[in-house]
DNA sequence: AAATATAATGAACATGTGTACAATAAAATT
DNA sequence: AATTTTATTGTACACATGTTCATTATATTT
């Protein structure tokens, strides 16, 4: 009774009517009656299962998430957490974005809810205060520590949001350059 | 036939009827219906002056935003746009937030779309260009500058979502001292 | 295979959305 | 003050929302 095959349908036929919906006009307008239609199924069962379109979109969008905390992990792999010796190349969430970027398009739209932004904010955010709190001490902590992770964090996101104004045309390598730069001048950790 | 009264009243009575249902609810959960309804104002006429609930809002915030930019520009000013001479006492705009909260709560609510924050990354962004071109070469100015830009210009937006986060408790004194701590940290426009 | 559990369906209901249009009321103009 | 202009109203319509509930279908369990 764990996996019932009859949910299972359910939610794939709606994942896969949303996926189609979504090649044809934009998730706001997509209303939760043609959803249904499409899917072939009852309007009552959809609601026992989701509030609304967003909620579908948003369990998928976490699979795609996980996959962004795994980019933005990589160059604290590759320097053995040691994120001062990072190299252009080991960067890999505009690449990461890129690949994915029919659905950071959505993401950042105007009219879509905050609620996103903050599901990568705190994606983000928590990955570097793990890493943070390994290479601090307990007594250099402080509320203040809240409100720098903060601010690093929603920066790198706004390299994201100009990216997504520039409508992706520029290479990721590119902005993998721009962000070491900027790195390079901002160093907030660093002594 | 610049203003006609009519058309002034009925949008002074739906600006009034939200503020007064906003007290209430959230923006989210407010219909049109129930706008009008409290605003005594037929259905058909709200449509003629406005798409949505959100445009009431909206152009309530702008407004408000306005101010906002007047706060984010006050230290430019009292230091004569020589940026790197500012003092904590200078900085504004915490107060302005604090001052306006409510609104603000709404903004950074993650049901909200984006629109609203896009209002305010806009703002700050814009004047940040501003006086950069004054301190720039023309000649260092590229693609890369853009980028800058956004990342800094979200950065700062960064403090005011931790602290909405943190449901505005920290003193608007103590954000203008971490924001001091940081910008000395981070100084990607010097030299 | 039969019994049991439960997910999905279909129908109904009150309310909201967005649009259209003729009738009316209230402005601005003369 | 009379005329003209136009904003607002009332009504209607097709469709969407979110919920309820009895019925049916299809899983899982015995």
């Amino acid at each position: 009774m764990k996996h019932d095959l009859r949910v299972v349908k359910t939610q794939e036929s709606l994942r896969h009517a949303l996926l189609e919906l979504l090649k044809q006009k934009p998730l706001e307008s997509i209303t939760v009656a043609e959803l249904c239609r499409l899917a072939k199924i009852n309007r009552g069962t959809f609601y026992s299962h989701y509030k609304d379109v967003h909620e579908v979109f948003r369990r998928y969008l976490e699979v795609i998430v996980e996959d962004f905390r795994k980019a933005y992990e990589e160059p604290y792999r590759k320097t053995g957490f040691k994120i001062e010796n990072i190299k252009s190349g080991m960067i890999q969430i505009f690449h990461h974005v890129k690949k994915y970027q029919d659905f950071y398009q959505i993401v950042f739209d105007k009219r879509i809810p905050l609620m996103y932004y903050y599901l990568l904010f705190d994606t983000v955010r928590s990955f570097m205060k793990e890493s943070l709190a390994q290479s601090l001490l307990d007594s250099t902590y402080s509320a203040q520590t809240e409100y720098l992770l903060s601010y690093q964090t929603n920066a790198i996101l706004g390299l994201l949001l100009e990216w997504h104004r520039q409508e992706y045309n520029t290479p990721a390598t590119e902005l993998n350059e721009h962000l070491i730069t900027i790195l390079s001048l901002n160093s907030p950790f660093r002594g």
